[in-house]
Formats: structure tokens, C-alpha cells, sequence
RNA sequence: GUGGGCGUAGCCAAGUGGUCCAAGGCGCCAGGUUGUGGCCCUGGAGAUCGAGGGUUCAAAUCCCUCCGCUCACCCCA
């Protein structure tokens, strides 16, 4: 008669993961914690909300998602805090703040945990996602750029998802990059009047961004503009170069893409995206690169770094597209049922008891008659079912069904243990 | 922040001014004789037709406002 009008909805751009869609998380859980541990990365988990000075000093001013996309509050005490925003400043916080350089380098650290970015939720977005991601910590060989594509490859490999592309670029350090913007401007300055009103803005703010606007106009102009791997210092140019080797070494295909640069400041040298072959907002499913700058600007001292993020919204949006199938979550195995208020008390205590056992065992909902109770093991699934009854009361035994093949038998307690448990 | 689409029971969904105090399907609940499932059959519960206002003799159907969802842009995972 009376309608239920909930009072509340979950907030916009969150989702409730509901029982059906748990195999999905507890599938990508488990392949990316086999993964990183096969590549010997350790977890760590930071907390949901830093000091907001983290994500202002870390990801770096100017950057969208520290200008507007920040769930930023104070709390009662005064204190400024911000929702983590992203996975690698927290880890990078937390490295110096353990003093982790004291650890053999590099630290290698992974974690699987919720992103908030105040956004317009779309497919592939929203306001709370979760990330896949590693650091390594404290090495700058390109040998580390490597093995984080490779990881994160193999991940995506190894769930069954196929047509990915790796893309990677070199966008200098701190000694070329500002020469090469240079370059960047000169070239864009002589085309001023042609670029879109943001690419106008981006011109003044971030230059780099002027290379991936998708207009038509900029992506003509964009076609022609000076590469950054054509104005890197000595050093970059061998790490970039190795990193190609070492990439082709490992049999991994990639691809050059000069307008790669990404959002956030902290980036250095390499940058690569795994991009999913279909075209859309979800245009990338694991961001990353280096970031050797990062550290120092934290307070530590000069320390090289490197990971990535991933997208377990987007896997799973991927995972559903190419129709890979991931395995199922097991129900009980036996349901428990009844007839009577005495029978009630025994199957009560019988539960209990297969339990502890090891067997996953559900009562029969109550109020149902035998047939209602059969119907009910039937949709839940379970392999078997008990019955108790007066005449097993009496008897001292059990109805052990096997739901499958549709027979029983009577059994003692014992009998049914060792069935249930083989 | 900008632009497009949409909003009928838990889910899918018919219906575009009167015959709708709203069809159908899935799911749910109960029965199909007395202690037993899957198919099938029967019955049942469940909808202030997103909310508010307006037009009209009459609105789920037309208009306005708001809210929500969704897709795209920006940007990102």
C-alpha cells in the first residue's frame, strides 16, 4: 500500500558494488596483488584523506585536478584535508615519511585502493573510482620504466583482455624541458590566431597541453609542432633510448605518440598510457610514468621514481566489452532446512556445527513448507540440502539431498561431515 | 563548468489528451492434497506514471520550473 521513497541515494558519481559484482573486484583484486607480488612489490595502504598541501605541492598547481577536481574540507580541529586525489603522492608522502630511503633501493610498493575527484561522472568516470598501482622507488634506470610497463601489461594480459596499445613519450627533465617549450611556443606563437579559445589559455598556462587538444584545427597544427624527444639533454636522450631497447628486449610492442604529456606536473622524462582499442572517454586504462622530481619537492632528497595507475572501473567496463567472463563466487554449499520449532533448535546447532567444520552451510528461511524450502536451496544454489524432521528427531539421523542429481539419503551426522567435506 | 538524450513497480517495458484508479515480461511470495526443488499451471503483493506548478471538462500523455540519471566536451584512471 505505502509506498518506500527512499530519503537518501548514493552520492553522484559513486556506485554501491553490489553482491553480483563482487567477482569482478575480488577477480582484479587478487590477479593484480598476484601480479605486483610476482614482480616483487610490496603493498602498502595510505589514508583516504591527506593534508591537502600533499596534492597542492605534489600533483602541482595549475593542474586541473588539483584547481577543481579536489574534495577539499576542513575538519573540526581546523586541519585542511583533501580526499586522496591520486595514488602517488600519498605513497611518495609516506615513503619519506618512513624513511623508506633507508630501505634496499628501490622501494617497490603497490596498492589497490578508491580515487575522489569532483567531476561529471560519465562511462569510464566518476566521482569515486579505484585504482591498481605501483611506485618503484629510488632507481632511475630505464630497466624500472620497463618493468612497470611490463607489470602493468601483464595485468591487463593476464585477465584475458586483448587489442591494448602502449604509448609512450619522453617529455625531458628540468635541464631540456624548458628549452624544448621554448621551441614549443615559438612555433605556436607564429599560429596564435588559429588555435581554439582553450588552446589559447593553454598557450599562456601549460604549453605541453596544446599538443593533445583533439580540435581540428589544433590537431593540424599540432600534426606539425616540434616533438619533445627531438630536444632532450644527453642524459634523457640515453634514457629514453634504452628504454626503447628494453621495452623491444621484453617483446612488448609500443608506440611513439608525441602528444602525449599527461595532467599532472610531477612528470619527468618517460610518460606512457595502455589505451583500450576503443575510441571514447575511457581513453586510458593505466596512466603513468617517471617522476624524479617528486620526492625532492616533498622535502626528501633528490630521488627518481616511477609507476602508474590504473582504472579498475575501466578494466572492468573492458572485461565486459571484449565478454570475458571472470569466475563466479561460490555460495554455501549446503542448505540447512526443517520442519518444526524442535527441527528448528537441531538445524540450528547443525549449521553451527558444519561450519566449524569448514563447510559453508545456510539456514532454510523460515515460515516455508518443505517444498518452499527446496525451491529455496534450488535458486541459492547449493549443492546440498538437509532435511530434519520428526522421524530424524526420533531417529537420531539426517536427509542429506544431493540437489544435483536429485536423490537422498538418510545418513548420521558423521556420514553427512565426510560427504559434505569430500 | 558547457552541450545532447532520458525519467512508468526491484529490473525490462507498452502506452503520446478521455475506454489507464496504467498492459505485458522477469524477479518476488503463495498454492497445484498431507515432509521435498528445477519445467509447467494458478493466484497474489508491488506504481502518489521523478517532484512541484500550470493549461484543459479531462494529463503518464501538452507547457514551465526543479531534481535525478545518462552520454559527450573539458580533463582524467
Amino acid at each position: 500500500m505505502k509506498r518506500e521513497t527512499p530519503l537518501y541515494r548514493g552520492p553522484r558519481g559513486t556506485a554501491d558494488l553490489l553482491p553480483s559484482e563482487q567477482k569482478f573486484w575480488r577477480y582484479l583484486e587478487s590477479n593484480a596483488e598476484n601480479v605486483a607480488e610476482r614482480f616483487g612489490y610490496r603493498r602498502i595502504d595510505t589514508p583516504v584523506f591527506e593534508d591537502s598541501g600533499l596534492f597542492v605541492r605534489g600533483v602541482g598547481q595549475g593542474t586541473d585536478l588539483v584547481e577543481k577536481e579536489t574534495y577539499t574540507f576542513q575538519d573540526r580541529g581546523g586541519d585542511m584535508l583533501t580526499l586522496r586525489a591520486e595514488g602517488t603522492a600519498p605513497v611518495c608522502r609516506a615513503y619519506l615519511e618512513h624513511g623508506m630511503h633507508n630501505l634496499v633501493q628501490p622501494v617497490r610498493l603497490y596498492y589497490f585502493t578508491s580515487i575522489y575527484r569532483y567531476e561529471r561522472p560519465q562511462a569510464g568516470r566518476y566521482r569515486e573510482h579505484h585504482q591498481f598501482g605501483i611506485e618503484a622507488i629510488g632507481d632511475g634506470n630505464p630497466a624500472v620504466d620497463a618493468e612497470v610497463i611490463e607489470l602493468g601489461w601483464r595485468f591487463l594480459s593476464g585477465i584475458g583482455l586483448q587489442k591494448f596499445t602502449i604509448q609512450v613519450n619522453s617529455i625531458g627533465d628540468f635541464n631540456c624541458r624548458p628549452t624544448y617549450l621554448g621551441e614549443l611556443k615559438d612555433y605556436y606563437a607564429k599560429r596564435r590566431g588559429l588555435l581554439c579559445d582553450d588552446c589559447k589559455v593553454r598557450f599562456e598556462r601549460n604549453p605541453l597541453r596544446l599538443l593533445d587538444c583533439k580540435k581540428e584545427n589544433c590537431l593540424a597544427l599540432s600534426a606539425e609542432a616540434p616533438h619533445s624527444i627531438d630536444h632532450l639533454c644527453g642524459e634523457c636522450q640515453e634514457h629514453w633510448d634504452r628504454l626503447k631497447g628494453y621495452l623491444s628486449a621484453l617483446g612488448l610492442l609500443f608506440n611513439i605518440d608525441h602528444h602525449l604529456v599527461r595532467g599532472l606536473n610531477y612528470y619527468t622524462r618517460t610518460v606512457f598510457e595502455i589505451q583500450p582499442p576503443v575510441e571514447g572517454s575511457q581513453s586510458a586504462i593505466i596512466g603513468g610514468g617517471r617522476y624524479d622530481g617528486l620526492i625532492q619537492e616533498l622535502g626528501g632528497r633528490p630521488t627518481p621514481g616511477i609507476g602508474f595507475g590504473m582504472g579498475i572501473e575501466r578494466v572492468i567496463l573492458n572485461l565486459r566489452e571484449q565478454g570475458i567472463s571472470v569466475p563466479d563466487q561460490d555460495g554455501p554449499k549446503v542448505m540447512v532446512s526443517y520442519i518444526g520449532d524442535a527441527a528448528c533448535k537441531e538445524a540450528i546447532k547443525l549449521a553451527s556445527q558444519l561450519r566449524q567444520e569448514g563447510i559453508s552451510a545456510t539456514l532454510a528461511p523460515s515460515g516455508k513448507s518443505i517444498k518452499g524450502q527446496m525451491r529455496h536451496a534450488f535458486s541459492l544454489g547449493t549443492a546440498y540440502a538437509i532435511i530434519i524432521g520428526d522421524n530424524e528427531l526420533q531417529k537420531g539421523t539426517l536427509i542429506l539431498r544431493d540437489m544435483g542429481k536429485g536423490e537422498q539419503q538418510e545418513a548420521t551426522l558423521a556420514q553427512v561431515k565426510q560427504i559434505l567435506q569430500g
